[in-house]
RNA sequence: GGGCCUGUAGCUCAGUCGGUUAGAGCGCACGCCUGAUAAGCGUGAGGUCGGCAGUUCAAGUCUGCCCAGGCCCA
């Protein structure tokens, strides 16, 4: 066999600089210099001119450290939808931004300082807000290179910072118009507050340890009955905190939580209890409360659920305190401690805080600063609250109010600096209020106008519409936008001054917010106000309000931009973050949503579906993707992954990922390697094609279609899914396998290799552009392999038009019968194989007996080219018994046997014609070297 | 504890109005090819559709409860 001739040379083998290994790590940082080299950004921006805009407004992450994979998964997910609108013949203008106030960043320097043995309040607020400042500009350095990275396309040197002096001063003017609006207010809120170190403390700023506690059993006497067996009770609270009975002004229930009546029969000698006292406690919570109050005997009066204890009135437990205490139905009482009657005291509690505000309760201002009672507050004044236990028992014990008191040990809020106890304290703080100006009817109307996907996100943010509180705007913090109200000193009320409010936001607009600090009162009131009649607040605002604002100046007055946007995309916890802020911000100021769409993703979970963290040691980074794997095969893993819900990455998941990449890799390596010395001239129209060209065009037809549907509804997953299973079935072990005979051995100038070859150069503009907005670097190393322009490149480009003509349903239907047949002549030569005697398909030829009609369809095919058999013949004959057959598809069996003849040196098809003249070779083949 | 969401093969996902034996790709096992070669092709195994109950002639699909997980609250 060595002496036959070696026809190698005489093959068209592909041939192609496009490597099969991709190295991205290493090669992706090339790609970037080139792009940026070329400036692609400012060329898609001149190539897009006048088209309509598509404005994907970015949410700001939080400038105080390295990207995490959810970050990654956002900005990707951001990405594909401006490549993607930008390719389908919008000018997507994407201008990504930042969030640069804030209590972390503060909390940070605050740090810093402490490791010098230095306290902030040593240092000028100037200065300490200038290193906050200096800090967020570092970490945005290291998130844009990160995004850079990532192959993310936006105008970076654009970008938007909440602390950009321009945006600080929009964020003044927009708060300006709650404030001159009237729906800004004052009012008293609890915080938590330190006693030792006199200032409201964030939830970041405590940490929990257990503290035991002089717990209470306190009796209310019923005044006013809603029920007849309430008559003469008494209700039982139970509480940790006595100190806060003074502030007591209500009592809350649970409207599903059964209550019983009972009267005490016999008890140890008590003087909060005798036998015939009736009392009203949760009836799963009595035989606890007999234990706690010694009570021996008693009998059950009634039991009732707690929704009729509605409009039930009690009175005081303590002499000096005659304000009614009413009963409400409140979510947050349960039964598994205490009485399931909880005490509320609307300043010292966030719950009790919220229920009062829903029912109209008044918000006592009894403790100050220093932690001691105010000296409004009765027979208490002076007293430190962490030393009136006593005290507060003494005046329930006077009364006979003091069912019991027991020992409690329960986790407790301390000052992460002074390591003591702190307490919710009401304090003042300023509000935006959702009736006042009917923000809330705004903002729910604005809910229902935008488009939700999914559609569930619009329940999400419609029930935390319908049922949250006035927004408090107010921080007593530094490193923020500040509230430019005026108080007057006589009155209280906000100075409500639109020049006043024109003069600070002109000096935050020249020199930042600092101004506001800086700057003499006096520059802002002007000559007709005496600076002594007004105080000026010294608070900051929510950073939610600063985000809640980048649409104002983002979008509005910005001819590269417009308002709303079409788009904001962010994860599922922005319900109740940038999408909420932003909907009221704007809601309030404008009347309507920022957004005409919102579409939201779930969050990034381990290779379990566990969340990710530090402790549990299962953190996906994505800079160590993108420097290992590369940054195609995250965004791939974005592409292939379902992100309305939530995602999980892992090894296994990545090396699914891989193999997927590797997929498209090779179907563009094979494209462009049959692609070699292609000319224009070789090029064939359609209509000149073979069926198999035809129904590979009517396939991209399909897909374009998917494309199209998917793209619209940011069901990317759906696209790329679809592509995928394109080159696996389709393309690599159908048409590529088929045409390879054709594509290596016909003659150059054979109809079916050019029309093969017109359809790979076809293929390769559509493959290249339909995995751009993904595959940023692959896509673009397969275009520029035949399009070697400087500058050049495949994001310039927008998806090709498909020609509806490609579209060809009997093409279609045919090619569905012929690869079932195809199917079952392939089983059948397996088993052939496994018996040794065929390796190749080649190696075989086959009979296929149908009846009359499918044969009819097979007739058209050349049924050997599609199986890659050296002969297949059709016979409408029964077949013989040991014929090759599927029950799942009937009618047909194929009677495989090795090929007559022998192989042809060149193409290795085993024909009878071979051997008839020395060269060993078939005539095609002949004919062609 | 409450609101919203998720659960189909080892992994990523389809599954229409409730209707035949629940599908695909990848991985895995076995085999082939050596002219896509750190590639390509074929065959095969693999499922209590998270669980339980209910509605129905019929449930992956509808209802209720439970379990597990996620986000946001408390």
């Amino acid at each position: 066999m060595s002496s036959r001739p070696d026809y190698r040379d005489t093959l068209f083998l592909p041939k192609t600089g496009f490597p099969m290994r991709a190295r991205l790590a290493a090669r992706e940082p090339e790609m970037i210099a080139r792009w940026e080299e070329m400036d692609l950004w400012a060329q898609l921006r001149e190539s897009a001119r006048g088209r309509t805009k598509y404005i994907l407004h970015d949410g700001p992450p939080y400038a105080n450290g390295q990207i995490h994979i959810g970050t990654a998964l956002n900005k990707i997910l951001k990405d594909f939808v401006n490549r993607t609108r930008q390719m389908a013949g919008f000018d997507a203008h994407y201008i990504p931004g930042w969030d640069c106030h804030g209590l972390p960043i503060e909390w940070q320097i605050e740090q810093e300082y402490r490791k010098r043995k230095q306290s902030r309040e040593d240092v000028p607020i100037a200065q300490f807000r200038r290193e906050c400042r200096a800090f967020a500009e570092k970490w945005i350095g290291v998130q844009m290179e990160d995004f850079r990275r990532l192959f993310v396309v936006g105008d970076w040197a654009g970008r938007y910072l909440t602390m950009d002096f321009k945006a600080e001063a929009q964020i003044v003017r927009e708060i300006g118009k709650f404030l001159l609006e009237g729906s800004l207010y004052r009012g008293l809120k609890p915080v938590m507050w330190s006693p030792v170190e006199r200032t409201a403390l964030a939830e970041a700023e405590v940490e929990y340890r257990d503290i035991t506690s002089t717990a209470v059993f306190a009796r209310f006497p019923i005044s006013e009955p809603a029920a007849p067996a309430l008559e003469g009770a008494d209700v039982v609270i139970w509480t940790t905190t006595a100190w806060t009975l003074p502030a007591n002004r209500a009592i809350a229930f649970g409207a599903d939580i059964d209550y019983t009546v009972l009267e005490v029969q016999q008890c140890a000698s008590s003087p909060g209890v005798r036998p015939g006292d009736r009392l009203i406690v949760a009836a799963a919570r009595v035989p606890a409360v007999m234990a706690a109050a010694g009570i021996e005997a008693f009998k059950p009066i009634a039991s009732l659920s707690g929704s009729l204890l509605a409009g039930t009135v009690c009175s005081h437990p303590i002499a000096e305190y005659d304000h009614p205490v009413p009963l409400h139905a409140a979510d947050f009482v349960g039964t598994d401690q205490g009485t399931g009657l909880v005490h509320v005291a609307p300043a010292h509690g966030d719950d009790d805080f919220e229920l009062g505000q829903r029912v109209g309760l008044k918000v006592t201002e009894y403790v100050g600063d220093d932690g001691r009672y105010s000296d409004n507050v009765p027979r208490f004044a002076g007293i430190h609250v962490f030393k009136a236990d006593q005290p507060v028992l003494a005046a329930l014990v006077e009364r006979g109010k003091l069912l019991a008191t027991e020992k409690h040990v329960h986790s407790y809020p301390h000052s992460w600096r002074s390591k003591q106890p702190v307490i919710y304290r009401a304090t003042q703080q300023w509000f935006i209020s959702m009736e006042s100006h009917g923000l809330r009817a705004k903002a729910l109307a604005a809910v229902d106008a935008t488009e939700w996907v999914p559609a569930s996100a619009r329940n999400r943010i419609r029930g935390m519409i319908e049922h949250r509180p006035d927004w408090c705007v107010s921080r007593q913090r530094a490193w923020g936008v500040p509230l430019p109200v005026f108080v007057d000193r006589r009155t209280r009320e906000p100075l409500r001054d639109e020049a006043v409010l024109r003069r600070v936001v002109e000096a935050v607009e020249a020199e930042g917010a600092d101004a506001w600090f800086t700057r003499a009162p006096s520059e802002f009131l002007g000559p007709d106000r005496d600076p002594d009649d007004f105080d000026r607040t010294s608070d900051i605002l929510d950073v939610w309000f600063d985000s809640g604002c980048t649409h104002s100046f983002v979008l509005e007055n910005n001819p590269d931009q417009h308002w709303p946007a079409d788009l904001y995309l962010e994860g599922t916890d922005q319900h109740r973050g940038w999408f909420h802020s932003s909907l009221l911000a704007s809601c309030g100021t404008r009347g309507r949503a920022p957004y005409r769409s919102v579409l939201t993703h779930g969050f990034v979970l381990d290779g379990d579906g566990r969340k990710m963290s530090k402790s549990a040691g299962n953190v996906v980074r994505p800079q160590e993707i993108n420097d290992t794997q590369g940054a195609d095969i995250l965004r791939l893993w974005v592409a292939l992954s379902d992100s309305t819900g939530d995602l999980r990455i892992g090894d296994q998941v990545l090396a699914g990922i891989s193999d997927a990449y590797r997929r498209f890799r090779n179907t563009l390596r094979f494209v462009l390697g049959n692609l070699a010395d292609f000319s224009q001239a070789e090029q064939i129209g359609v209509e000149e094609m073979p069926d198999l060209e035809k129904w590979v065009l009517h396939r991209l037809y399909e897909l374009e279609r998917t494309r199209v549907d998917a793209f619209a509804s940011y069901d990317f997953q759906a696209f790329y899914r679809a592509l995928h299973n394109f080159c696996a079935n389709d393309l690599s072990s159908f048409y590529f396998d088929v045409r390879k005979d054709s594509l290596y051995c016909d003659r150059a100038d054979s109809r079916r290799r050019r029309a093969a070859r017109s359809t790979l150069l076809l293929l390769h503009d559509i493959l290249t552009a339909w995995l751009a907005p993904v595959l940023c670097f692959t896509a673009e190393e397969a275009w520029l392999e035949r399009h070697p322009a400087e500058t050049g490149s495949v994001h310039l480009r927008t998806f090709p038009e498909i020609p509806k003509a490609w579209q060809n349903e009997a093409v279609a239907g045919s090619f569905a019968k012929v690869r079932r047949v195809r199917n079952l002549i392939t089983s059948a030569l397996e088993i052939m194989r496994r018996d040794q005697q065929i390796g190749s398909s080649l190696e075989a030829q086959a009979c296929v007996h149908a009846d009359a009609g499918l044969l009819g369809d097979l007739a058209s095919h050349d049924l050997a080219e599609l199986a890659i058999a050296s002969r297949i013949t059709l016979s409408a004959e029964p077949a013989p018994p040991d014929a090759y057959q599927d029950p799942s598809v009937p009618g047909v069996a194929v009677h495989a046997t090795a090929a007559d003849g022998k192989k042809c040196a060149r193409c290795w098809r085993v024909l009878a014609e071979v051997g008839e003249t020395p060269d060993e070779l078939c005539g095609r083949c002949r004919e062609a070297v």
